[in-house]
DNA sequence: TGGAATCATAGCTGTACCCTATCACTGATT
DNA sequence: AATCAGTGATAGGGTACAGCTATGATTCCA
């Protein structure tokens, strides 16, 4: 009969103890606490039915029965090792790590697709980086990053960029504020002076700024927001209205503070795009990022 | 590096399904149902990164990649299957199944017990009885139980008792009844003519009625409960009050109907003991399940 | 006697796995 | 052609359990 409540993870323990006597740098060796790791042997040892270790709260010994199931432990942590080799060639090429940038004002979208994403890329480290599309293709073209959700403002024959959704503008302004009074909200009635905006070099300020062409040459506030929070505070402020993506204005936060109102029109917005350097489009990984992203599009 | 997020169990489905090309017969045959497999199967390959089995909706393929693992797989679980052979006559000599029996008044201690009992006897089949005194003690001696909860009136050379614990009475009344009328509740006060009571051949029946000697040959009335939960029922129906053990009346069950008074004294109650064959009270396993069943009192 | 070292216990939390119900697709049967 | 049976995938929800921190109990040593 196969004992099947054993784990891999279980038999380190067992080695683990077996080899340092010692249950606290046992655990450092495993990453786990010292009572994770004392539990855990307790559960193997009233599994078997037998002592592996005598504990006398000064001393831990490996009894004759801890020895041998830890010897055979170790033989099946070895043969487990081996897994991984066996696929050599035949296994699909895989990322590395993945390296995940987002532009500022996409960061929402991120809760909605971590879950996914370690779903699809278990075993690979994850790191996701946030910053300015300028920024951001830079780091992409340079390698440093593997794919960037932005906006489709980027014309680049060395990037593939793949459509990922449009998402509507809201308009976010302070409670109470003038502009609030319109019905049927249109880009035509933002002011930009009364715009607080993120600092240079972030798209959607140039989209807020370009939504409503009229207004273009009015001055936006002089707040600087580098992030969506920060503007967030700033509207909650008082210090004027802005434009947010919708996935931003989720879920109404601050809402004792600030009301969101949608445009009349739902094309009001922006398309977000993956990209990924061109020449690596086509490898597969990058047809499972893209899978995994587009499948995790709330709504 | 050790897989160590790899399960015995994940490679018992990665066998099956190699061996079956069929997902849901290989889920049979692993005892889990088939979205459950398809899952971890899913999860397994998206560890590895690679496609152990090619599905095209009609038939199921094993990929070399499959074949390859599923064969290691395989090796790794013949090893590991030798692990409880190792420990041979070095183990705690255990049950290989552990019967135990509780008297009917003493059901309501099962679930106390009943989580800690499955932690310390892991993976042995574990059967719980309930009946009368004298039908379990006479399952005990002929070896069908291992154990058995019941009330310190046995007297048996043959078996060896461990005292377990106190547990008080308490008077369980239809809502309104006179009795409830007074205060500092004795055992004189009842009267068995108006009580309702476990058919005989349950102890906790001779209790109710020896409790108060003066009302001995009062005939109690002729409805025959057979287990606790009916007794509750016929009390709750105003068929006459009843003595219940304190465990049995813990969360107040049918509390718009019956209403449960403490006794004056604390000391009218019975004491719970645990029974095994004198021969065998020594061994291993039964200082563990007494250990055990003392650990879990409640209180 | 007090402090350091060490394993055990308690209580809580998050997550991975499992289940049921249902969907989506395919090939066969009428 | 249309329906049905067979199959794997997906969705949603519940639960068991390994993990954590904090604390306790015991022993050794100063």
């Amino acid at each position: 009969m196969i004992p099947s409540w054993l784990t891999l993870r279980d038999m380190e323990y067992v080695v683990a103890v077996a080899k340092h006597e010692h249950f606290g740098r046992a655990a450092t060796e495993c990453c786990v606490s010292q009572p994770s790791l004392s539990t855990q042997i307790r559960k193997i040892e009233s599994y078997l039915g037998a002592v592996l270790f005598e504990r006398n709260n000064r001393r831990v010994s490996t009894t004759m029965a801890g020895r041998r199931i830890a010897e055979q432990a170790a033989l099946i942590l070895d043969e487990a090792g081996k897994i991984p080799n066996l696929l050599g060639h035949m296994a699909v090429p895989r990322f590395e790590s993945l390296n995940l940038g987002f532009i500022s004002s996409a960061s929402s979208f991120i809760p909605f697709v971590l879950t996914d994403l370690k779903k699809a890329f278990r075993n690979i480290p994850l790191s996701l980086r946030e910053g300015t599309t300028d920024d951001l293709v830079k780091q992409l073209k340079a390698g440093a990053l593997d794919a960037v959700i932005a906006a489709d403002t980027v014309k680049d024959v060395a990037l593939k960029s793949t459509s990922l959704f449009f998402e509507p503008f809201v308009l976010a302004a302070p409670k109470g504020h003038p502009i609030l009074r319109k019905s049927n909200l249109k880009p035509s009635d933002l002011r930009a002076a009364e715009m607080v905006l993120l600092e240079e070099g972030h798209c959607l300020r140039d989209q807020a700024i370009h939504i409503c062409p009229k207004n273009r040459r009015g001055n936006p506030r002089t707040f600087h927001a580098t992030s969506i929070e920060t503007l967030r505070h700033l509207v909650a402020s008082g210090a004027g209205y802005t434009l947010l993506p919708k996935l931003a204005a989720n879920g109404k936060p601050m809402s004792n503070l600030i009301t969101y109102v949608d445009f009349e029109s739902s094309k009001i917005g922006r398309e977000l795009v993956i990209l990924c350097r061109a020449q690596a489009a086509d490898q597969d990984p990058f047809s499972l990022l893209n899978r995994t992203l587009l499948k995790a599009i709330p709504e």
